[in-house]
DNA sequence: GAAGCCCTGGACGAAACGTCCGGACCGGAC
DNA sequence: GTCCGGTCCGGACGTTTCGTCCAGGGCTTC
């Protein structure tokens, strides 16, 4: 598919993105980006039901910035179901030099961090967390609120209960989560429940024994 | 230096390499052939001491076979030091489809294998999670930045400067304030502006020189 | 005083928000 | 099997918020 593709940048990146996706396996998924309409160009290996033509959700790229540098990461991310991810990006420019194209690499950290963990208790001690003041944006919590429903309760995600649901929509709400435009869509989707769904439920925790 | 390179193909692939180096660390090299001469274009993070100019040595791609694919391996490589390595490469195209340079992919198993085999003797125990911090509020966040530039500016807000509300705003537009469900009213007002002006003023910010 | 710039309140269409309802679905009771 | 309570969905609807536009009016500059 990529391959005929009409779009040019497809078919010049095509070889690279495939190639990435083949040799990390099960674990990575590559993105290629249209800056230009923020949305999905094409999806190689794609770990969650993303499709070209979909929206990028990639906001956190400055826009027009000249000074800004072109690779990005890795960077932390966590997708709903638990996994969690490090990123890279980079910005492709066309020949006259303007970004025209943004490349992802997501890659599945957990079987990795597994394995570091056990390795950790042979090799070397390193040091705990050098984890610093890096803020993380609403989605960020949102996913990993999420995540650690499916973790905690060791459902996966399209089985969850009432209850479940409720729990994470409360978590959010008190984290202020939807004090931010456009959220409550976001997570409903993320949730797997519908807009109506996501509202009805966000009743409840309000109207505990309501009218 | 790989940016600024003369080739127009380091050019166009550098940021997908400096990437995939970024993201596999120390355990990757990625390498960029140039098909025509046999030799290497650009290396990041090279395993062994090769540098652009030397020859390539990859005689097991097929030289000019149309109907070859344009993505190889994975496939197993072996260094004289030990190393284990997983290589896939992909034939890069111009805008002619005219085979124009290769690019190689060379990952580092052993590590990789070393954790696969501990981790195939023992089941996997999943880590608890720490909480993150919780997120200042974004009115004080607005407090700070407007008390900031009056003191930094020595200027009571009554006489702002029109620059000095538009580094306010972007201050606060960077900060993500505005995602947050009616920020923009509240910010004018505490900066003693309208709700149009406010709107104005972030729209300059948008569109630097537009109309 | 005239010209130019900027802010303002008001108005307006567009978008997002939040609510409501008919119907589909599912598991349990009969 | 049929019924039934509970839940979710998609769509529709009225309301609120957003973002833009415009005709004034104040202020500075010439």
């Amino acid at each position: 598919m990529p391959a005929d593709n009409p779009d040019p940048r497809v078919r010049t990146f095509s070889p690279v993105c495939r190639a990435v996706a083949l040799l990390l396996g099960p674990y990575a998924e590559v993105v290629l980006h249209d800056t230009a309409t923020d949305r999905v160009l094409a999806i190689w290996n794609p770990m969650t039901p993303r499709a070209p033509g979909d929206p990028s959700m990639l906001g956190e790229l400055d826009e027009v910035d000249p000074s800004a540098p072109d690779v990005y990461g890795p960077y932390e991310k966590a997708l709903p179901d638990g996994r969690r991810l490090s990123s890279v990006s980079a910005v492709l420019r066309d020949d006259a030099g303007q970004p025209s194209a943004v490349l992802c690499v997501n890659l599945d950290r957990g079987p990795l961090e597994q394995a570091a963990a056990l390795l950790a208790g042979f090799a070397a001690p390193s040091s705990p967390r050098p984890e610093p003041l890096f803020e993380r944006d609403w989605t960020e919590r949102m996913n990993d609120v999420i995540g650690g429903r499916v973790r905690a309760q060791g459902r996966p995600l399209e089985r969850f209960t009432r209850e479940d649901r409720l729990a994470v929509l409360r978590e959010l709400d008190e984290a202020g989560v939807f004090a931010v435009r456009r959220a409550v869509p976001v997570v409903a989707t993320a949730l797997r429940i519908s807009r109506s769904t996501a509202y009805s439920l966000l009743a409840e925790l309000k109207h505990p024994a309501g009218p």
